[in-house]
Order: C-alpha cells, then structure tokens, then sequence
DNA sequence: CAGTGGTCTAGACCACCCC
DNA sequence: GGGTGGTCTAGACCACTGA
C-alpha cells in the first residue's frame, strides 16, 4: 500500500490522480478514499480470515491519524467486509451467510425441521400499550412471548421474540411435556405446539435497520450498537392477526433471502456494496 | 438535560445510578450512556422535524469531548432518529416511511400504475463477468440497464439498476414511441413496455446492508458511505431468470414492507429499534 | 507481558447555509 | 458575517487477548 506525506491537510483531490485540472472535482474525504483503498487491498491481496495490519500500522503507513484511519474500516466493518476483534486484530469477513426468512424456517406451523430457532425462554404478561397496538388487543389482556435464538454455522445470526396472545391459543389445549417442569425452555416448547395447531392462512414482514441494544446484542454476541435488519412479521389466522414476531439479524453476517427459493444462486452485483455469496 | 462535572474520565458504571455496588457491571461506554439520555430527550421533549442544540452546546452541556458526543450522535442517525444538516443543524427525524416491495409496486409486469419509480437513462452493453453469472447467462452478452429512481412523497428513496439480458426481450418487437428520439427516458420506456409483455411467474428476493457510492449516493441526495438496504430481485420467467433487479434503499427513512399487505398497520414493537410507523 | 482494538480528549480547519 | 455539521490531528488510557 502506498504512503503519503505526514501532514499533508489538503483534501484529496481527484486532481491528485488525474493530470489535467478538471476544476470540478469535489474534495473526496480522506477516509472515503483510504475505504475505497482499503477495499482494493482486502480483495485482492487478502483472504477471508486473514488479519490485516493493526490500525497504528496502517495509519502510519497512510500518513494519516488513527481516528481517521478507524474511520475507514467503520465503514467496511458496517458493509461486513472487515471484522474487528479486541486483542487480536481486525480479519477480512466472511462472504455474507444467505438466511431464508419464511414462516417454513419459523418452525411454524410446518413442522419443527431441523432446529433453525432455539428457545431460550417464555414469557407470560399482560400487554403494555404498545404491544397491545401493534397486535390489535386491548392493553392488559395476556400476551405469550417466546424468545430464542437462530443458529446457522454455529453461530448465533439472530434473536426473536415471538409474541402470542393468550386469545389465539385458548381455544387449544394445553399440553403436557414429560415431567411437570414449567422450565423456560419447556414453556416455550408447549406454546410452540399449540401455536402449529393453528391454520396460519398468511404473513406479511416488514424490514428495517436497527441497532441492538444490550441484552441483544449479548445473544448475538456483539458489542450494543452493533447494526442489525429487524424483521417484523405478522401473522394471520382465520382473518385476524394471531401473532407477532419481531426478529432482529446480524446485519455484518447475514443476508436475508425471500421468496421461492430462487433459481439460481442470489449473486450480488456490484452495486452499493458488492459481495459474494453463500447459502446457510 | 442533566449535567455532568467535565474531564471525568471515570467510567460510567451502573452503581452511579444504583445505590447499592453491585460490583458485576460492566463499564458502559459514555458515548453509549449519551445515546440513551439523548433518546429519551427526543422521544419527550422534541418533535418531529425540530433541531436539537448543536454539537459544542451539547458537548460542553454533558461535559465531554464533542467528538464523543457526535460517536452517540452518529448512533441516532443510523437508527433514523436523528437528520444532520450541515450548515443547519441536528433535526428530530420523521418516523420511517413503509415502503411496499413486490412486483406491484415494480410497475412491471402489472402495468405502471402511479409511476412510483422514474426512469432515468438506459444503456445495453455487454455482461461483465460478475453480471453474466448473477444473470445465469455468458459473460459478453448484451444486457440492457434501466436505472430509476423511486419517488415518494416528493422524496427520493430508493435506485435502481433493472439488468435484462437482450435474450429476454429479443422475441418481443420493439416498441416505437412518439417521436424516432432515442433518449435515455425514451429507452428505458420502451424496454419496459417491452417487458410487460412477459410473463413472470416467479420472483425471489435478498435483503441486506449496504453503503451507497457516489453516484448512488447523490441520487438519493446522501453524502457517500450512507447506510441502504440492498434488494436484489431475481424474476423469473419460464423457468428460467428474465432480470435482475438491484435496488438500494435509504436505510435511515425507509421500512421495506413485504407480503400480502398485512391486515394491521405494521407497528414495530420496541426490540432492538423502536419506531412508529407511516405508510407510504 | 506486549500487542490489539475501543474509548476519549482538546484542540483545529473546512464546507455549507442563511442572514 | 456567524453558526452549523464534517473532517482531521496527536496524543492518552482502557479492556481484552494470547504467549
């Protein structure tokens, strides 16, 4: 990677490259143009894995400070090209993981497959206004709230949680689990049969940056701040709205994949942010 | 706003507001503290569209350095609280805008409806060699490019790049507009209309994160490096992949709606990112 | 222990906006 | 003009990792 003279304040110009003064040139930040560097370099000198300088290193090899340095991998750390890990350094990222998004992969009401969701635990309470707004009930009345975790890899890309009004089951009985325990994991597991009791005749999502904030961000094993997709699904049941999950992914890691399961590989093109691909 | 005595490097630990040590806390980052106390100020004490104090004031106020207070900053804008304006100042953002994703609101094939999305310009030439795989087609054939913009509320929210190998619409005459001009806008018009002639049985999609370039970035009138959400649309046409579509989203103002247009307001419920909701 | 990234400071100059 | 956010510097100390 070249070096630059200490010190030097002017803004890079495109000028800088280009021979012929063209005065229309907009004064490219540093940091946007050590990023557009840093990502020339990691594709074609670097692997998935590897560890790239430490950020004293590559600042004083760039002429530039630390902070302004740090600047530019923020921006590939958020594109998911680089991660970051105290006390080792910062590697190249893996190509995103491709994660279906279904109510098939829900474990509802298809049938529980091969495990995509782990339960974690299960809430019982009454709904705060909020809650009771957005799934169509009075505040107050009884909501069921399953929370758990997604694992692809073995690796934690999502948390939900699942929030059911007790309406929607109370017509379905209760059912026993082999012992008697009322142990988190088991509650949830007894709500989740009920629920594939249910005829769930559509969905429909909503899809939003967000940033996970502290508890989240520990299942997702993250720093909070740490930005995540938040998926917001609805389900129906004989016309109403019988559940809602509320799901939030690793946006470093995962691509959301939706739909009829393509016909061929979903390859993006160098658009935004290029990338290839792989399929969870 | 409460204010702290200045060059304390202590810390913040949750016993400052706890009585009791409970000697398990772990260090919470000022710049994370900063961001919550922030987020409860907007949510009462501001609304929509309102600036908030500037930058200096606000530092000074909290006592720390201004460039951790614009780290908390930074936080808010990515969750789309926040709008800075340079030479304005920090406003209170407007509540996302739910935007519909489906091959409705593609204008295509189902007639172009209100004309959300606004042509641009049109260009054939032939695939590189990443276009051509994600096409499914040989590297060098033609493809047409239709690049628009999606408009909504007089706000532009979204690009995209329409690729549609000349294949697909090679069985399909051309279309003569109005006048022999062979403007860009005139292009991609008639390539559309072109294409409505399909039939498309089947489209899949991918969601991820993004930055915008340069180019993306003006267009969606952002500075260079703003977070979008990627979709990548896949649709397919007797069996086999018609186009491609890669669209980028303004991540801080936009949801993405999916699915059979819910039966309830899609209102997202506070985990990871709350927000209230508006559809677009 | 030495090395890494994470946080924080106290300045500075710039580009932009509106008066 | 004066005020705003955007960029950048040159330091410092911290928390975490691994040998």
């Amino acid at each position: 990677m070249p070096a630059v003279a200490p010190h030097d304040r002017r803004p890079a110009r495109v000028e800088d490259t280009v021979g012929t003064a063209q005065l229309t040139a907009v004064p490219e930040p540093k940091y946007w143009h050590l990023r557009s560097v840093l990502l020339r370099a990691i594709d074609s000198e670097f692997s998935t894995g590897q560890v790239i300088p430490n950020e004293r290193d590559l600042a004083a090899r760039f002429g530039v400070a630390r902070a302004t340095l740090r600047q530019a991998l923020d921006q590939l750390e958020l594109e998911g090209r680089l991660v970051r890990r105290r006390g080792i350094g910062t590697l190249v990222a893996a190509p995103r993981v491709g994660v279906p998004v279904s109510r098939r992969e829900e474990g509802w009401p298809g049938g529980t497959r091969e495990q995509v969701w782990q339960n974690i635990d299960c809430t019982s309470a009454p709904a705060s206004e909020q809650l009771a707004k957005a799934l169509g009930i009075q505040a107050g009345e009884t909501v069921h709230t399953v929370r758990r975790v997604r694992v692809t890899q073995g690796q934690t890309v999502a948390t939900e949680s699942l929030h059911v009004p007790d309406a929607t089951v109370a017509q379905v009985p209760a059912i026993r689990l082999s012992g008697a325990a009322a142990e988190g994991d088991d509650q949830a597991r007894s709500l989740m049969r009920r629920l594939e009791r249910l005829t769930v005749d559509g969905e429909s999502r909503a899809v939003e940056l967000g940033v996970a904030e502290a508890e989240e961000a520990a299942l997702l094993q993250r720093p909070p701040g740490t930005p995540v997709l938040v998926v917001t699904t609805q389900y129906a049941s004989a016309g109403r709205l019988a559940a809602l999950g509320v799901s939030t992914y690793r946006a470093d890691t995962c691509r959301l994949t939706f739909g009829e399961t393509g016909l061929v590989e979903v390859t993006p093109v160098a658009a935004a942010t290029p990338t290839a691909t792989r399929t969870a």
